[in-house]
DNA sequence: TGACGAAAGTGAGCAGTGCTCTTGCTTTTC
DNA sequence: GAAAAGCAAGAGCACTGCTCACTTTCGTCA
C-alpha cells in the first residue's frame, strides 16, 4: 500500500499523520470531545493552522481518526486480557472481557465517552470506516456465547423472545456471524452487552453519585456475575 | 418564592426566562448540546447577543436549566405511565417506568444525550441544582422495590454480594433511602437501573447498528422482561 | 404627576473557533 | 534541468462566549 512506498515524503506524511493523531488523543484526554481543535493541535504540532488541513480533510476526520483509534485500543485491550484466559472457561473469559471494558473505560474516558457516550453533535461517525474497529468488543463476547452454546455450557430456557417479526431479524444476525447459538441467547447476549455498557457509562460518567462506593470495583464484579448469568453461563 | 412577588417586571422576566429555556430546547433539539449557541437563542429571542447575559449567567449556566427542565420532563412522564399501573403490581410498575424511560428517550434524544450521554466537556452540572430532579427516575424505581420486598413479592437467592466494606456502602444507601431490602435487591437494582439505561442508549446512541430489528420494541420488552427477572420480580 | 433609580437592551470589542483561498517554497518525478 | 505535485504560510470570513460602557425603558415613591 501506501508504506510500501516510503518515499522521504510519504514517511514524513505519516509521521505527521501519527503526530496529530497522537496530539489529538492528548487534547481529547485532557479537554474532550466537544473542546477538540484543530487550531490547537496545529499550535503543539508547530504548526500554523491551515497546514493541518493537508493532512486531515476537517476536525470531523480526526473525530473519526480517535474514533477509530479508539475502537483499536480497546479491542487490543479486551484481546489482550482474553490472551491469559483457559479458552474453555467461557465464564471466566466473558468477566475478563467485562472487566478489560471497564478497566479501558476508567482509564481512558475521554476516549470511551467519544466512542459510547452521546454522539458528538452534528458528527456522524462514517459507518463504513468504523464498523469495522467497533465491532471487535461484541465479536468477542458473540465469540465465547457461541463456543459456550457448541459446548453445551449454556443453560438458560428454550423459551421465546418475541413475536415472529424478531425471530427473523435474529435469524438474520445469526446467518451474517456464521453463529448456531438460538435466539434466546442472542437476546441476552444483546441484553448483557448493553448492561455492561450500561454499568461502565454510569461509572464513569459520574451517574451513581460522586463517592457513593468506596470500591467500584466490588459492584460492577457483583453485576458482571450477574450479567454471566443473564446469558446462561 | 419569587413568583409570588408578580411586580409587572419580575412577570415579564420569568416569561422570558421560560422563552429562553423553550427556545434552548428547541436548539437542543436540532443541533445539540455542543451546538447550542447563546447567540443563536438571543437571535430567536429577537434581542442582541449580551441580553441574554442578563438572564442567563453563562452557556453553562443555560446548560443546567435544560438539565433540570430535562429530569423534570422525565421524571413527569415515569410519573404519568405509573398513575394507571396498579400500585400491587410491582412487575407492571417496573415495566411501565421502563418503558417510558425509553420512549421518552427516543422522543428527546438529544436532551437524553444531555442528561446521560457523555458530559459535555467543560460542563459539570452543578450537584446542588440537578440531583433532586436527576434522581426522580430511580427513586420511583426504589419505591417499586421496596414495596415488592415489603410484600414479599421479591425472589431473589439471600447471597452476599461483595466484600464487607460493599455491604457498608450498601447500608449507608439502605440508610439514607429510608429503606429496607436487603443487598442483593438493591445491588441488583442497580444492575437493572444501569441495564435500562444501558439499552436505551444503545438504541438512542444507534449502537445496535443502523436497523438491524425492524421493530426495536420487541427486542426492548425481552430486555426489560429479563431485568424484571433480574431483581426477583 | 414627575423625578429617580434599577433593570433591560445596545453595540463595540476581545479572543477564540472551523475552514477557504492565494501565495510562495520544496520535493519529487519526468 | 524543467514541470508537476506536495507543503506551509498567512490573510480572511463567519461564527462562538463573554465583557463593558452606554442608552433606553419602566416601575416606584415622594
Amino acid at each position: 500500500m501506501s508504506d510500501t512506498a516510503s518515499t522521504p515524503r510519504s514517511r514524513a506524511r505519516e509521521q505527521t499523520m501519527r503526530d496529530i493523531v497522537r496530539i489529538g488523543r492528548e487534547h481529547l484526554a485532557t479537554d474532550g470531545a466537544a473542546a477538540l481543535s484543530l487550531r490547537a493541535v496545529a499550535r503543539d504540532l508547530g504548526v500554523v493552522s491551515s497546514a493541518v488541513y493537508r493532512y486531515v480533510e476537517s476536525r470531523d476526520e480526526l473525530l473519526t481518526l480517535l474514533v477509530i483509534d479508539g475502537y483499536d485500543e480497546l479491542g487490543n485491550a479486551v484481546d489482550a486480557a482474553l490472551a491469559g484466559v483457559d479458552p474453555a472457561d467461557h465464564a471466566a473469559r466473558m468477566m475478563a472481557i467485562g472487566r478489560s471494558v471497564r478497566a479501558w473505560a476508567l482509564a481512558e474516558p475521554a476516549t470511551y465517552a467519544l466512542l459510547f457516550g452521546s454522539p458528538v453533535p452534528g458528527y456522524e461517525a462514517p459507518a463504513e470506516r468504523t464498523t469495522g474497529p467497533g465491532t471487535r468488543v461484541i465479536g468477542r463476547l458473540v465469540e465465547v456465547w457461541e463456543a459456550a452454546w457448541v459446548a453445551g455450557a449454556i443453560d438458560l430456557p428454550d423459551e421465546s423472545v418475541g413475536p415472529r417479526r424478531m425471530s427473523r431479524d435474529l435469524a438474520r444476525i445469526r446467518r451474517e456471524m456464521g453463529i448456531t447459538a438460538p435466539d434466546v441467547v442472542i437476546a441476552r447476549g444483546m441484553l448483557a452487552w448493553a448492561g455492561l455498557f450500561g454499568c461502565t457509562s454510569f461509572e464513569v460518567f459520574g451517574q451513581y453519585g460522586a463517592d457513593a462506593f468506596a470500591e467500584p470495583k466490588d459492584l460492577f464484579e457483583h453485576h458482571l456475575r450477574v450479567l454471566v448469568a443473564t446469558v446462561g453461563l
